[in-house]
DNA sequence: CTCATTATGCTCGCGTTGAGTATAACTAGG
DNA sequence: CCTAGTTATACTCAACGCGAGCATAATGAG
C-alpha cells in the first residue's frame, strides 16, 4: 500500500492521545397493540433497555439485541439507529459516557407481566402527543400557559422573541397547525423550560414542575422521543408499519397502526388509495367479519417491495436536461 | 428520586461489565466552489479529519470541531451527526474502535496550499455519481458490466436475483432512472463486489480492481458517500445549502451548487419558482453582471427561516377528520 | 446593430392528494 | 323478515405541486 507510513503515524498518534471511555447501548422497541403504540421498558417502567458495549458482541447491533434479551427475553427483528451521545457526568467517574442509541420494530407476542420489564403506552410517558381524538386539553390548560411563561420571564427582547416563535412552531400555535413529527422539539422546549423533572433532576430547587407524562431515568425520555419523532417520519416514506403488523391484517387495522403512532386520524379511502396504489400489499384472499360491519378482506405485506422500495421524496425540480 | 435504588444498581452492573473503548470522531466537510463539492481531506487526500475523542472535549461536536481546526486550521460553522459503528480490527490491539462521523458544510476560504491537507472534488473519489452532462461513460463501460458480472457469478440463483435486482435499482438501470441519493448504496454494492481497493486491501489476492475513483484510509470513502448522500437528500426538505453560499448570490450561482451536490441538474425556472415561493430568500438591491448576459439580481438567505424551516415532507393523507 | 447569453415571467398539462358522496355487505334487535 | 347501525369499498371532484416549454427582457461582444 502506497500510504503506509502516513497512515501508520496517524494510527500512532492516535493511540497515544486516546482516551478510554464506555459505551452504552440503548434501545427504544416500539411495537403497536389492540391500535396503543407501547414501549418496551425495565425497572418499573422508568428506563429503556441498556447496556454496555461489550468485547464479545460482534457489532453494536448485535450487542444491542443480546442486552434487549437479556433484560425483557425479547428477541428484535428489525433495528435502525437513533443517535450517539456524550455525557460525561452520568456514571461520577472520570470516564466519558458514550451512548448510542436504537430503534428497534417489533410484535409485542405473549403479554407476559413481569415486575422489573414489560410493555407501556408510550402516550403514558407523552400525553400531549396523541391527537387521534383532539388536541389535548392538558395542552391549552396546563402546557401552553407555562410554556408562555417561560417565554417571557426572559430578560431579552430577542430571547423572548426566540422563545415564543419555537413555541408556536413546534406546538402548531396560530395557523401553523400540529406537526406530529416535532415530538423530540416539543419535548426538548419542556426541558428547557425546567417542565418536565428530568430537567430539575439532581439539583435542589424543591418545586417538582407538575406536568402530566411519566418520567424516566437519565435521559432516556428524551431518546424516547427522538424514536418517536423517527417513526413518526420514516413511516411516510418507507414501509417499515410491517414490521410492526401480523402477517395477515385488514387494512382498517393497518390504519389504526399508522394512526396510532402518528397520533392522528387519516381518511380512510384515502389511505386505503395510497397502499393500494403503491402495491404494499395483496389480498390474502380470506375475509375478517369480527368488527361489526361488512367483512373486511385480509392483506399481506408484499415481500417483493422489500428491496426496492427505498424511494425518497422530491422537493427539487430536478429534470433530466 | 424515588428509584434511586433501581437506578444504583443497574449502574453498578453496568461498571462492572463495561469494557475500555476508543472513540474516533471523524468529519465529512463538505464546501462547493466554482460549482464543484468539495470535501476537506487530510493525508494526501487519501483521509477525512479525525481524531480520537478526549477527555478535555466539552462534547462530541466540540471534539470534532477541535480536530478539524487542528488538523486543517479549518473552523466548521454547521454540523450534524451522520452515523456510529465499531470496529474490532481497525487498531490491532483488543480494544474496540468506534467511529462518530458528522457532516459538516461550510465555505471554502482562502485557498492555501498545504502538502497535507486540502479540498478535493467529491467526484474524483466516486466519478460515476456526477451526472450534470449525462451519465458518466465508465458507468456503461466499466461498472455496469462488473457489476452484473459479478452478479451471475453466484451459485445460488435466488442470491444472483437478489444481487441484479439491488444492482438495477442502486444504478438505475432498466426505466427505473437515476436517483443521486442512493450513493452509498452504490459504493456498498461497489465494495461487495470487492471493485474498490478498500474491499481487498489487507488481503493478497494480488489483482487490485482498476474501477476509476481515488481510494482512502479505512473506510473513510464509505464515510464520505454516505455524507454525500445525506446531504443530497436533505438539501431536498431543508435549507442547507445556504450554509455553502456566500452572504449574497445569485439564483443561478444557487442553482449550480444544488446541482453540484445533486450531481445532475434542473429546471432554471421551476428552480427560481421553488426558492422564491417558499421564501427562503429576499432581494439585496444590488446587481451582478459578469456572466455575459442579462444582469442578475442579488439574493441573501432569509435569517427568519432558520427556525420555523423543520418542515417534513407528507406522504400520508393526514386530515383533520 | 445584431447576435449570443443569461434573467425572468407566464402558461399548460398531468399526477397527487384532501375531501366528500354513494353503494355494498355484514350484525343485532325487534 | 325488516330496519338501523356499522364497516368496507368504489368513485368523483377540485386544488395544488411540479415537470416542461414558450416568450420576453436586459446585458456584452463583435
Amino acid at each position: 500500500m502506497q500510504y503506509d507510513t502516513t497512515q501508520a503515524t496517524r494510527q500512532a498518534q492516535r493511540n497515544d492521545q486516546s482516551h478510554p471511555v464506555s459505551a452504552d447501548l440503548i434501545a427504544v422497541v416500539i411495537a403497536v397493540t389492540n391500535g396503543e403504540p407501547r414501549v418496551l421498558t425495565i425497572e418499573q417502567a422508568q428506563a429503556l433497555p441498556s447496556g454496555p458495549f461489550e468485547l464479545d458482541h460482534r457489532s453494536l447491533q448485535s450487542g444491542l439485541r443480546a442486552w434487549v434479551e437479556r433484560q425483557t427475553g425479547h428477541l428484535l427483528g428489525y433495528i435502525e439507529q437513533l443517535y450517539t451521545f456524550a455525557d460525561r457526568d452520568r456514571t461520577g467517574d472520570a470516564r466519558v459516557q458514550i451512548s448510542i442509541s436504537y430503534l428497534g420494530l417489533t410484535r409485542e407476542e405473549q403479554a407476559e407481566r413481569s415486575p422489573t420489564h414489560g410493555w407501556r403506552g408510550w402516550y403514558e410517558y407523552f400525553p400531549w402527543e396523541d391527537h387521534r381524538v383532539g388536541a389535548p386539553p392538558i395542552l391549552a390548560d396546563i402546557l401552553m400557559p407555562r410554556l408562555l411563561a417561560w417565554a417571557d420571564v426572559a430578560e431579552d427582547l430577542g430571547v423572548r422573541r426566540d422563545r415564543r416563535q419555537r413555541v408556536a412552531y413546534a406546538f402548531g400555535l396560530d395557523d401553523r397547525g400540529w406537526n406530529e413529527e416535532l415530538a423530540l422539539q416539543r419535548y426538548e422546549l419542556l426541558y428547557e423550560a425546567a417542565l418536565v423533572p428530568e430537567a430539575t433532576r439532581g439539583r435542589d430547587n424543591g418545586i417538582p414542575p407538575a406536568i402530566p407524562g411519566r418520567p424516566m431515568t437519565a435521559d432516556h425520555r428524551r431518546i424516547l422521543a427522538t424514536g418517536i419523532a423517527r417513526l413518526r417520519t420514516k413511516i411516510k416514506y418507507r414501509p417499515v408499519v410491517f414490521e410492526l403488523m401480523p402477517p395477515a391484517f385488514t387494512l382498517l387495522q393497518l390504519q389504526r397502526t399508522v394512526e396510532a403512532l402518528a397520533g392522528r386520524l387519516v381518511h380512510k379511502q384515502n389511505f386505503r388509495r395510497l397502499i393500494e396504489q403503491q402495491d404494499l400489499v395483496e389480498e390474502t384472499g380470506e375475509t375478517m367479519s369480527d368488527t361489526g360491519g361488512r367483512p373486511a378482506k385480509r392483506f399481506r405485506f408484499r415481500q417483493t417491495v422489500l428491496a426496492e422500495r427505498t424511494v425518497a421524496g422530491t422537493k427539487l425540480p430536478l429534470s433530466r436536461a
